[in-house]
DNA sequence: CGGTTTCATGTAACCGGTTGCATAAAGGAA
DNA sequence: TTCCTTTATGCAACCGGTTACATGAAACCG
């Protein structure tokens, strides 16, 4: 005669529905997936039981109220189109999943007045944020850090919590590597203005330079795309030099396509050195490159995120993270002096020169 | 004598507090934001005076549990790294933001069950979804449709509002344009099984090989993945083809690589085709390749999206967008018969350069 | 001028959970 | 046996909004 499971077709299931089913008071079943250690075996048994049966599944945004926490954090990159941020992605969704957090993922464009709006618009819905490579101001950072726990990734201002890729040594490498070829002169192709990592990959550079007695020239670049790398080629053939250090795998991949349709091939004109290892298998030749494990870098992030939330005194930890130059195969000895071949005559029309 | 502005620093003003100060109901208070035409001109001014002197931000999540409305959306797809979703996803943020939703992003790894997790996670914080190329069986995807609005591209199924990106017409036209190259086998690199889109595409390279006498052989590969187009290059070379239609962009780079480094080159050896036209233009030579426009691909599907939630008369909409061929320089005539210059000789051992 | 609308605002229930406190039952110690 | 813990569960308030309905005042109308 008891009315068994009533499964009302239209509605999910509330939190009283399975207390009514299972004759208990809402609070008993909150605890069953909540609190299961204040139940006694059997009840959580039973109220999981009754539960699954009728497909109930607590309700992320009552909870969140309830508890004032979100479950959510939400990732900002520059570009997702980069596949460097792509695979931080999969990094950060990754951890997130097994630490039952869910990503929200915005993307700046490269614009820091819409990373401003981003965050604020998902600032009420997310207990944490991660920033990869922010171009906001730090003083915008540190109010947005008052309200919401921030990690960064890629940008060093003390007292943030934040993941440094530290390129330096590799970059020195590379430098090292590009003399002992016989390099005299390289090009750095910079990435973003405001970006941290750029910064830091050209004083390295320019370091090495110095130190290996290889005269550096720097290329400016709108932003860090295939297309700004492929119009560095013509300057870079005038230039002087005999190889290219580029700030990340992008850009490298761009001047090497810029260099070929210039008739140039590398490495035998032209030596050419990326950053990220995200794109430097997938290239011809295979490219040199600054391996990072962003994969990792964004399971790290959300670690620290987690751990700040879970436990603010270690805001304002500073975890670095290694990078490995892996020589493939577009570095090697420069043509002997004299022997040059350019097929842009240097002061070639186009160039406006005006001496 | 009143005590003014008494701004808690700790806490995030909530509409009580504005009401206090206001010296308004919290309905008013509500009212001045959610239906500010039911208040006078004077009662909204104020309150939102008010408001905006306490730093008041209605609660997201209350706001979601009190209507029943999320305000968020959620995009899957089944990589992110592949530059077709990456598109994709700027263009579904751009429109969700500009219609107020947030959006999260799961990538499913080309994993179903993943898939399914992820949006059984989600399916609570969000109004509803779009699932670009989703690879869990339509059964399963009618039950997750039975919760949420859910979105497909390239993915057809009937009764369910859908975006479909219709490369036949273009995929025919690059058969025709090899074929009147001169082209009388080709290969036809294939996506992923369980992907619509690669049916469709295998379907008109078939049906228009038939028509202008072009012999298809088909290549299966795990993943539309770069590495999986390299892979295929040694068999491509042995198939006896002169000309490669790859499921996307990635592959056909893939290819590319493949095939140089078995040393043959591009269009002269053999002519590559394209799709997404998301990376045509970063290969050397650039790349043949099916244009799709995945911005608007994206925009389009919020678009349908919050249409069908907010008038569900209109789920079931089918929405085709046109590709376009757009030929580079990756395709050519063959060499001549009789005078193919092929390093690997068929069957020989894998270059195993002893001596 | 009384009655009916219309407009502006307040009251209180509700969304679906969580949790501090109360209570009852069971177990243990004296 | 009695009293004190300990354990398992219920009660009810609360999170921060929204909204159906009630109310009172002003405007309109014949």
């Amino acid at each position: 005669m008891e009315e068994k499971i009533v499964k009302s077709v239209d509605r999910a299931p509330t939190i009283s529905d399975v207390a009514r089913q299972a004759k208990v008071s809402r609070a008993t079943v909150s605890r069953a997936f909540g609190q299961p250690h204040l139940l006694s075996r059997e009840m959580v048994a039973h109220v999981r039981a009754i539960a699954e049966r009728l497909g109930y599944v607590p309700n992320h945004t009552a909870r969140a109220l309830s508890t004032g926490k979100a479950g959510n954090l939400a990732l900002l990159v520059p570009d997702i189109t980069n596949p460097f941020f792509a695979s931080l992605m999969r990094g950060v969704q990754s951890k997130a999943l097994s630490t039952q957090y869910a990503t929200f993922l915005a993307d700046s464009d490269e614009n820091p007045d819409l990373e401003d709006v981003l965050i604020a618009k998902l600032a009420a819905q997310v207990d944490g944020f991660i920033l990869a490579s922010p171009r906001l101001p730090k003083k915008t950072l540190l109010q947005h850090a008052g309200r919401r726990v921030c990690v960064l990734i890629n940008r060093d201002i003390p007292n943030f919590a934040r993941i440094l890729v530290d390129g330096a040594k590799s970059y020195e490498q590379a430098v090292e590597h590009l003399a002992r070829l016989g390099h005299r002169a390289a090009a750095y192709v910079s990435g973003p203005r405001l970006s941290w990592s750029n910064g830091q990959r050209l004083r390295a550079v320019l370091a090495a330079g110095m130190r290996y007695g290889v005269k550096i020239i720097q290329f400016a670049t709108d932003r860090p795309t295939f297309e700004a790398g492929e119009a560095c080629a013509a300057g870079l053939i005038e230039s002087g030099t005999t190889a290219v250090l580029a700030y990340d795998d992008l850009l490298a991949q761009g001047v090497m396509a810029g260099l070929a349709r210039h008739g140039l091939s590398v490495p035998e004109d032209f030596s050419v050195v990326g950053c990220d290892g995200v794109l430097a298998t997938r290239t011809y030749p295979p490219l040199t490159s600054i391996a990072i494990d962003c994969h990792s870098a964004g399971e790290k992030a959300v670690e620290l995120l987690v751990d700040v939330m879970h436990d603010k005194s270690s805001s304002g930890k500073r975890i670095v993270l290694p990078t490995d130059l892996v020589i493939r195969a577009t570095t090697a000895k420069p043509r002997p002096v004299g022997r040059a071949y350019h097929p842009l005559m240097p002061g070639s029309p186009k160039q406006t020169k005006s001496e």
